[in-house]
DNA sequence: CTGAAAGCGCTTACAG
DNA sequence: CTGAAAGCGCTTACAG
């Protein structure tokens, strides 16, 4: 079509693409009733509105993001802000996420906050530039900044990973709950000694401390030297070392619930090594249900959480309220399972 | 700045949004000259500038990128296409590319091809709307179409994990000789029946079995029948189950590559399962180098490949092709190497 | 149901 | 070195 496009390039700074206009002169119809037939909005007589979609079809006519975000002010992108890239617990909630949105015609800018509230803010300061439609954020990471300038962007937003009673959305689990459930069932194998070990210390973590704390006090069994908390980065090979420290700091010691599976993993390696008999001498619980849990010798009791589960759930919701709908339930529980296997 | 604010107001369609226009009046400058010192383009003034980015800071004013893409018919956006998200190698991959390129002030659009060479082309064709910056792409999975499109659009590009000759940029390794050096080792440390084992068959897992493969038929040692390849998903699981199927179908066996660590890890675990001694009955060797690798029992010798550094070098690359530099040395070989520990 | 006008917030190209 | 004009490709708000 070399005329239409030498029309087109009249212009000084035509940047020779394909435009709304092109679809329009093809469809014999003005850009905007074409505009309107492409979104779907407003009154569109069927018979144009199809002859439209076809010229936009033959000409493999893609909108241009810039253009629609800079007049519509809103931008089809969903920012999504996770504590971390190197963690399989948000890898899988990011991939889920991207199942749901991307078929929506959304885009999902992902960002690092790294654990670091501040950073979080800051992301959230410049990803709000970009006039999202709306937000994927974790709450307990928030600082009161970042708070307020979630609420004053007027951007629909859903929180992630546990849950409130605010009023905002949510779509997570207990983690409190979680970890009085693992404490209880390890109390109820007969454990006495039971030691929490947790690295990498976000919230979340400390929510499930929390609820192991509670449910040891209760039961009169609460032994603070038996709690090791670091904020080093949670791996198999930390999981190893603090196995390692703990046993010969405490030989007494006869259940660890650790605070991810990856932890739980490298323990379990250095009892195979140190010949430490799991469950028998020591029981040994995980968290999250990672990759492998399933196959390691013996094989790891843990908490499942559903992350892929919040991911598409979340991602409904927000698409939900990015439409203006009105959401009944605002705090969406999805709770989490204790998977009995062998290691205790 | 309530009266500011007002006056900003006048017009039906306004967003209420602080613009450059504000920058530009609180510094007593035209916008043309504010959007200049901004960018630090053209010449401006130095104390003008210095007023134009003090007004900036105080208002904590962030240009919106959709009117900068319109205007300038190009993004701040840099498209990364992954061939998967729940793949620890692609994920450290992305990490490393944010951490360099976000600084310089690129928003990273991931895109997941699922391995899939068709959903990369759409994918591509889609994102090029967006007029990114820069594309970061896997060569061997693209399909002519979208070989075309990269071309066509103009846009600077690097492909990632592997290396070519062709004039295009790449920052990878020849997996083809990662291959070869692992058959190399286990036949130097005397295995005559080498098996190669990959699920997730794409074009490097193909590569690197060209390379066993050469290595292997040069020492006359090459059996078909010890090639076990499967479109299944690369797993842990699947590793264990990999195993137990070829030992029982080739009880002769004596060392194992496996393609990727955590069919390797699987592997491990199977062994430690059916009793079979590792190295001594059978070698195991795994890729990548993947976290747990070195504390498995025994420890995994495998082929650590530097993801980061693809990460770090392809994104640095990039930038500079964005700035318009020619590049020295267009194929950026990172290398590999071979981690000998207690398995092989 | 359809369209001409205006505008979103920037940058480019041109003058001075 | 600085700025007034025009334009990027869409959508909104207003008329008809």
């Amino acid at each position: 079509m070399p005329e239409t496009s030498g029309a087109r390039r009249r212009a000084s700074r035509s940047t020779g693409r394909l435009t709304l206009r092109d679809v329009a002169e093809r469809a014999g119809v003005s850009p905007i009733t074409a505009s309107r037939a492409l979104r779907g909005v407003g009154r569109v007589d069927p018979q144009l509105a199809q002859r439209v979609r076809e010229a936009a079809r033959a000409l493999n006519y893609v909108p241009d993001p810039a253009a629609r975000a800079l007049a519509s002010a809103r931008s089809r992108v969903v920012v999504l802000l996770v504590p971390s890239l190197s963690n399989q617990v948000f890898m899988e909630l990011i991939e889920a996420v991207h199942e749901v949105l991307e078929p929506a015609g959304y885009q999902v800018l992902i960002g690092n906050t790294r654990y670091d509230p501040g950073v979080q803010e800051r992301l959230l300061h410049q990803y709000l530039s970009h006039r999202p439609s709306g937000l994927l954020l974790t709450r307990s990471d928030q600082t009161d900044g970042a708070r307020a300038l979630t609420n004053l962007s007027g951007v629909p937003y859903v929180y992630l990973m546990d849950l409130g009673h605010d009023g905002a959305h949510y779509v997570g689990l207990s983690q409190q709950a979680a970890g009085r459930c693992v404490a209880e069932h390890l109390m109820a194998g007969g454990r006495r000694r039971i030691a929490f070990v947790a690295a990498q210390l976000d919230t979340r973590t400390r929510q499930r401390e929390a609820g192991y704390r509670e449910a040891l006090t209760a039961a009169g069994l609460y032994d603070p030297d038996l709690s090791v908390l670091t904020p080093e980065r949670s791996s198999i090979g930390l999981g190893a070392q603090l196995m390692r420290r703990l046993v010969s700091r405490r030989p007494d010691v006869d259940a660890i619930f650790f605070n991810n599976d990856d932890l739980a993993q490298g323990a379990l390696l250095e009892a195979l090594r140190l010949r430490i008999r799991v469950p028998d001498q020591v029981a040994i619980v995980g968290f999250n249900d990672l990759e492998g849990s399933e196959h390691v010798v013996p094989r790891l009791t843990t908490v499942r959480t559903p992350r892929a589960e919040i991911g598409r759930q979340s991602a409904t919701m927000l698409l939900a309220l990015m439409q203006g709908d009105r959401i009944a339930r605002p705090a969406l529980d999805v709770g989490f399972e204790l998977v009995i296997r062998e290691s205790a």
